[in-house]
RNA sequence: UCCCCGAUAGCUCAAUCGGCAGAGCGGGUGGCUGUUAACCACUAGGUUGCAGGUUCAAGUCCUGCUCGGGGAGCCA
């Protein structure tokens, strides 16, 4: 017989007079004559409600099924008398496929502390929370295929590892095959030599300057993969390996790179919005009360835009005490992006324009000589959620800004000869996967929202 | 990396001025004829994060370390 998702069987309309489901047991409750268990396979949060009467022949496996075991039950699906479920399945068989023991399982049926669930992270994807969280991690990713495909984006697999010594964008991993104490190269050759790749290799933190090539190719493209920073950052917002998603658009301004984030974010939003209702409902009702109201927010509303200097101006004028004065030229900090988003708009806030020595040598000069055509969407809560820019298109500005940034021009040919063949107007952004789903659940440590985080000194599992 | 806070039973926490190590949940055993974080009774369970120090006496005070959380910087 077929095995049933439980999804599917609490879905149904009719009963069935021969049903087979697969789970882990999550609670069992005895009494005289019978026991109650409650089955989850994971399709979804829900779990299903099997009663074993001590007349079943199943009845005596039971004084080995506790909360934590895997367990095949044969049965029929019938309505439940009780009240809480639709559907329950009166057990004719049972097979143990795999015990817990309960002195040491370490789940139980009332809630854990996420810092204690990170402990056990081979197994918090079994509690309804993390099995919820992961669920609408799926479905986001899946939002996010869809979006682009719709709007005729090309999905583009940007190398991971690089030779590209600075991408600009942090610290890097390096990838060797070296030994580790490797004897000394000869006088004036490269340590590398004889590494895999005779040259130095990293980890990728970007697939931007390969995306912008293949833009100016393809048209628009996007990137959607893992990106590693070694920075040693020590906050709920920064992990050493996350994914994030990069489109590029050929014949695109700042002002499309701004539509296209809010876009894509209201898109995102609504997709999980509408397939993951009832997983979403568990953060509103346990992580974040207010939750479903700023998620209409954000889908509904309108994006405030704005340019840094204007944001400069509102900081300004706010009459907050800063523990950073705010000033032209000076990069906002935290508590300025918390105050625009949190207290002044209480919405999502771009920012664009901001002054060319805070920004990275490739975002296009505006025409004031001061300020670039950058753009940071800002959320509340979770603060910098997409960073991105129109490009710098032209080669004789684009090298005088590698120069200036204290870079070897010679590192970068290939990006400049993009410049010199059909050169065009060109704008992208990253959005970071991970600060997406805490934004849309709510959740605000980023080690809660991906599978097995990656830290400074936590490489468990 | 810097600043602040914390670590007591498997989990979540309490322990007054430095004076007997406690509860709930979870586990075990028994009971209960439809349970819903089931309920009732009994029961086991401790190197108080680690290493030093002060004291008649340290979970409690001091120093160092480890780990965790929050804030800051770097950024997505």
């Amino acid at each position: 017989m077929q095995r049933t998702l439980i999804k599917a069987a609490l879905n149904r309309t009719t009963g069935m007079d021969r049903i087979l489901v697969k789970g882990w047991v999550r609670t069992r409750r005895d009494s005289k004559g019978f026991s109650f268990l409650e089955i989850n396979d994971g399709s979804c949060l829900k779990n299903i409600q099997v009663i074993v009467d001590e007349t079943a022949p199943a009845f005596s496996l039971l004084k080995d099924v506790g909360t934590g075991a895997a367990l095949e039950v044969a049965g029929t699906l019938v309505e439940s008398p009780g009240a809480g479920q639709k559907w329950e399945i009166k057990a004719s068989e049972l097979r143990l496929l795999g015990m817990a023991d309960p002195e040491t399982f370490p789940l139980q049926k009332k809630r854990h502390t996420d810092e204690f669930l990170r402990t056990i992270a081979h197994l918090r994807p079994r509690t309804n929370k993390y099995g919820a969280l992961f669920r609408i991690r799926s479905e986001a990713a899946f939002a996010v295929h869809h979006f682009f495909r719709d709007r005729g984006f090309f999905h583009l697999h940007t190398p991971i590892l690089t030779g590209s010594d600075c991408e600009g964008a942090g610290e890097m991993f390096r990838v060797s095959t070296l030994p580790l104490c490797p004897p000394a190269p000869p006088q004036g050759e490269s340590p590398f030599a004889e590494d895999f790749f005779g040259k130095e290799a990293s980890l990728t933190v970007s697939g931007q300057l390969e995306a912008e090539l293949f833009a100016c190719a393809l048209g628009n493209v996007y990137t959607f993969g893992p990106t590693f920073r070694a920075e040693n950052s020590n906050t709920p917002r920064h992990a050493a390996e996350f994914w994030m998603i990069e489109p590029e658009m050929a014949f695109a301004d700042i002002v499309d790179d701004m539509d296209l984030g809010e876009e894509l974010v209201k898109a995102m939003t609504r997709h999980v919005m509408e397939n993951c209702r009832e997983d979403l409902e568990l953060f509103a009702r346990f992580v974040d009360k207010g939750l479903l109201g700023s998620l209409d927010t954000i889908m509904t509303e309108a994006y405030v835009r704005l340019s840094y200097a204007e944001a400069v101006d509102i900081l300004r004028s706010s009459g907050r005490p800063f523990e950073f004065p705010v000033h032209f030229g000076a990069d906002l900090q935290t508590e300025h992006e918390r105050f625009l988003c949190e207290e002044h708009f209480k919405k999502p806030v771009i920012v664009y324009d901001y002054p060319r020595e805070i920004k990275a040598f490739y975002m296009r000069l505006n025409d004031d000589d001061k300020t670039v055509a950058a753009m940071d969407l800002l959320v509340p809560r979770v603060g910098e959620l997409i960073g991105g820019s129109q490009r710098e298109e032209r080669y004789a500005v684009l090298e005088r800004r590698i120069v200036e940034a204290g870079m070897r021009l010679d590192n970068y040919w290939w990006y400049l000869d993009a410049r010199r063949y059909g050169s065009v107007p060109h704008a992208g952004f990253g959005l970071g996967f991970e600060r997406f789903l805490m934004m849309l659940t709510g959740v605000t440590n980023i080690r809660d929202v991906i599978p097995f985080p990656r830290t400074p000194k936590h490489l468990e599992f």
